[in-house]
DNA sequence: CAGACTTTGGAAAACGCTTTCCGGGAGGTT
DNA sequence: AACCTCCCGGAAAGCGTTTTCCAAAGTCTG
């Protein structure tokens, strides 16, 4: 293991001027010890330790990222936008997945602080358990305590900065295109009670048909994924519209109707939301809402990064697309 | 900042009291004082810094993965199948995103030296270019001189434990499976040139075809991605089955053929290779090539962790999975 | 050319842990 | 009762950096 003192020696320069030269200081080094050092460190093929750096500067150079799920392309898109910012900024990405576990997330924060990471963010949903959010928030309270920052992609509930999806405001709107074509029975396949962003959704896109004069939707909830999506879909009837309120669902509710031998979208419309990229290709092309996915994470990691006392929350507001998934009545 | 010296004044202990307490040692420490140690942690909230630990131990709890893009779900499925296992054995995983540039995978192998990971895990097809190779080879064996291990997912070209996709034989195996479907003509939608596994692929679909006594295919390269599979896909004239090297050209390539007004299957049979879990409901269903993405991440860091001398490569096989999209002629 | 700055190099004190030694006391054996 | 072992607590020496303080050597200025 070669350390600085070995480059030094080689250099036959001090410790102190091998740091100067190896790792950025605001300190000149005269040109030729500066030659020195370099090539001894070449030489021997010295590899900082970032963790000795860590410990002496007392700051490090590793963000910490939080998901549920990163087989989920919802997730790796954020995660995509995140880790190009933090490249652009030379941080490392240290990432740790819940599996929607709300207890994992408040251990990762608790790792992650232990880590020293510059910053965490905590990117998918929050719950509706008050309990789970309070243990969260103490948790990332603490970390803040000792200088960490922190962002959310989700629901500003934490008390930091938050990109926030419009998640009520998107259902609506697609509630209201959905409508504007025609459709007057909608069935509903939400997610789980507990998770806050399918619950928005949901409430969005009724509250938006009972403004319409339309009858209340079906709800049928089902977990946040595509069984989820394709258990709802298989008691869905007397409606001509279905919504489900996210895009790898309403794939799971594309292939209900199919095993059942309903045709979407002329039996039945389907739309989801996210406007997945993977998804793109799926015939019939499916209707959604679209999240600037990338951007959002992108935009969460500047926000921690970018010191600020009060905490801020963006909403970011979806856009509806209308493909062939979902059609025209009369 | 609360460190363990505080904790150990407010237990009123050593510092080596509270540390063996608190950071699972060999030692054993009576009851009363260790009681006395977790109470003093938890008021304080006190939290280990993992930095000053790695040094002091001299290694450190964190893993290193270098994937070449993560909202591929090829390598996000097998990035979670390593992330499984590091979690459950404690490690945090450290990630990198190369966008298929060989350079950045060397630098990516340099900074997580640095950082000291106890194992980096490369994902991704290796490149022909040997001069790459080489440089990233040299990048490797200077870290494995101190102690860090290395395990890959690609081909064995690397002097590391490796589990190996077997391309040429899933290509081959697919290759002879729609030729049992009476196909004699072929196109194949290669990737790039310099991308090995892509290439294994058209070699094994070839060489299988050429063992059967049919006509050479027609290879059409694009990148390795869907729109690379869309444009090659454009080319293609003449066939009756096209045989896309990776799930994503398909899923481009079945995309072109919609926007040419040719049918899948009737009129021209499609397959992929990977078997892409967030692809399954695609209609027509992709035939494809399974690969048991989480299975590889999983055994790779199982191999990266496992303590050995000789570099081991283990083969993976692949499925022939026939679906909708390829169909039987005469 | 004296005095006041500015540069630049080095010595050494942190940074927050782990772990090796030491030593004292408790328990067991002749 | 003397001798050995164990067991457990603490003192202190690292681990590999950064950075503060000094000091020496230039560089200006008047």
């Amino acid at each position: 293991m070669v350390t600085l003192e070995d480059v030094a020696r080689q250099a036959g320069v001090s410790l102190a001027t091998a740091s100067r030269v190896l790792n950025g200081s605001t300190r000149q080094v005269g040109a030729s010890l500066r030659a020195k050092v370099e090539l001894a460190a070449a030489e021997l093929g010295y590899r900082t330790n970032v963790a000795a750096q860590t410990l002496a500067r007392g700051a490090s150079n590793v963000i910490g990222l939080v998901v549920h799920d990163l087989t989920d392309p919802y997730f790796a898109a954020i995660a995509d936008g995140a880790m190009r910012v933090a490249e652009s900024q030379g941080l490392m990405v240290m990432i740790g997945t819940t599996h929607r576990d709300p207890q994992r997330e408040i251990a990762y924060v608790s790792t992650l602080n232990a880590q020293r990471v510059r910053a965490v963010l905590l990117v998918g949903s929050r719950v509706t358990d008050p309990e789970a959010t309070r243990r969260l928030r103490t948790e990332l309270d603490h970390y803040r305590e000792s200088g960490g920052r922190v962002a959310c992609v989700g629901q500003n509930l934490l008390g930091v900065d938050t990109v926030v999806p419009d998640n009520r405001l998107g259902a609506a709107e697609l509630a209201r295109a959905l409508a504007g074509l025609g459709h007057r029975n909608f069935a509903i396949l939400a997610g789980p009670d507990w998770l806050i962003a399918p619950r928005d959704r949901v409430e969005g896109f009724t509250d938006a048909l009972e403004e319409l004069g339309l009858p209340a939707p079906r709800v049928l909830n089902g977990s946040f994924d595509r069984e989820g999506g394709y258990a709802a879909a298989t008691q869905v009837s007397g409606v001509t519209c279905v919504f489900a309120v996210n895009d790898v669902m309403a794939v799971g509710a594309l292939a209900a109707f199919r095993d059942r031998g309903i045709r979407v979208p002329e039996d039945v419309s389907v739309a989801g939301f996210d406007d997945i990229f993977t998804l793109r290709d799926l015939v019939p092309s499916l209707s959604t809402v679209r999240l600037p996915l990338a951007g959002m994470g992108a935009r969460a990691l500047e926000l921690a990064l970018d010191p600020s006392e009060e905490s801020r929350a963006e909403s970011v507001t979806g856009e509806v697309i209308l493909r062939e998934s979902t059609r025209g009545l009369g």
